[in-house]
DNA sequence: AACACGCTCAACCGCTTTCCC
DNA sequence: AGGGAAAGCGGTTGAGCGTGT
């Protein structure tokens, strides 16, 4: 007999969350901060598992969620992360910090995969097309040398991102600064949540790291939408400010251009659209950084 | 208007990994 | 070192919604 479900016990809630229910997470998550998942049902009453409620605040309620459709660029990036490093969603997910894995997850598995499967059958008129057939139109002693070379480069990304990840933790960087974060396009189910996390996110960019204890800080206002990022890594791989870099969500070049060039690399080759063919470019230049 | 069908996505389940004692 | 508990992750499900007939 297996371990039984963590939520197999009596009185335990199941199902969709009510607006009451996401507002006593986050009152909590905004004292406590993201992480103490046991702790959250005994002391906020929740008939909740701590998994539930893990859930809930990384796929839903954490700010800087964006939602809605996919742009080409997010779609391409996830079509050549998923050839690089398979359904490995949560690793996909830390290279878009402002989609879910579960979101990329869904997206993969109700969209993406049948529109490649078209492309496949049909003819390759789309960027997503031209990948995928570029990558089958090689030979196969080049497909297999561009395999093991894809492992290579998603070990090289990951373990530079881990150790960004490490940096990025024992520093002391002010994490207010991830509130340069562009007008956040995050939408809750309920106006009552979405104004929450716009007090919260107003009240912590302006004392960081010190948490807005009240739940009255449910504020009507009309705060800035400029959030802290101190919760909202708590399903990704690096931190969000190199993230941000990769991505271009910055104007502004950071300090400490070595860590920062090879991730640009990364990102233009993520990006190109003949990545089969300049992926060994990139290598070579890649490698003068390691 | 009513029904059937397909799609989306939030949430759950179960397995694996990590952490702590 | 080993075992148990918690956290993390990926696969899957199903309610709700939109669209076509």
């Amino acid at each position: 007999m297996g371990r039984p479900p963590c939520c197999d016990k009596d009185g335990v809630k199941k199902g969709p969350w009510t607006p009451e229910e996401d507002i006593a997470l986050v009152s909590y998550i905004q004292q406590h901060g993201p992480g103490n998942w046991r702790g959250i049902p005994p002391n906020t009453g929740l008939r909740r598992c701590s998994k539930s409620c893990r859930l809930r605040w990384t796929n839903y309620l954490r700010p800087g969620i964006k939602r809605g459709n996919f742009t080409d660029q997010e779609e391409k990036l996830i079509v050549h992360l998923q050839s690089l490093l398979g359904n490995r969603w949560a690793a996909i997910a830390s290279y878009l910090p402002e989609r879910t894995d579960n979101d990329i997850k869904n997206y993969w598995n109700t969209y993406l995969k049948k529109k490649l499967r078209k492309l496949e059958s049909g003819g390759a008129d789309s960027p997503i097309g031209s990948l995928q057939s570029g990558r089958r139109s090689i030979s196969k002693g080049q497909w297999e040398r561009c395999l093991q070379t894809d492992v290579d480069m998603a070990k090289r990304a990951l373990s530079q991102a881990l150790s960004m990840e490490k940096e990025w933790k024992s520093s002391s960087i002010d994490r207010s600064s991830l509130s340069s974060r562009p007008s956040s396009t995050y939408a809750s189910s309920t106006e009552n949540i979405s104004r929450l996390l716009k007090g919260w996110m107003s009240g912590t960019s302006s004392n960081p790291g010190v948490a807005q204890a009240s739940s009255a800080s449910v504020r009507a206002d009309t705060a800035s939408s400029q959030g802290s990022a101190s919760a909202s890594s708590s399903n990704c791989i690096m931190s969000p400010e190199p993230l941000e870099s990769l991505l271009g969500l910055h104007d502004s070049t950071p300090e400490g251009s070595e860590a920062q060039a090879p991730l640009s690399l990364l990102e233009s080759w993520l990006l190109d659209e003949d990545a089969g063919q300049k992926q060994e470019n990139f290598l070579d230049m890649a490698t003068d950084y390691m």
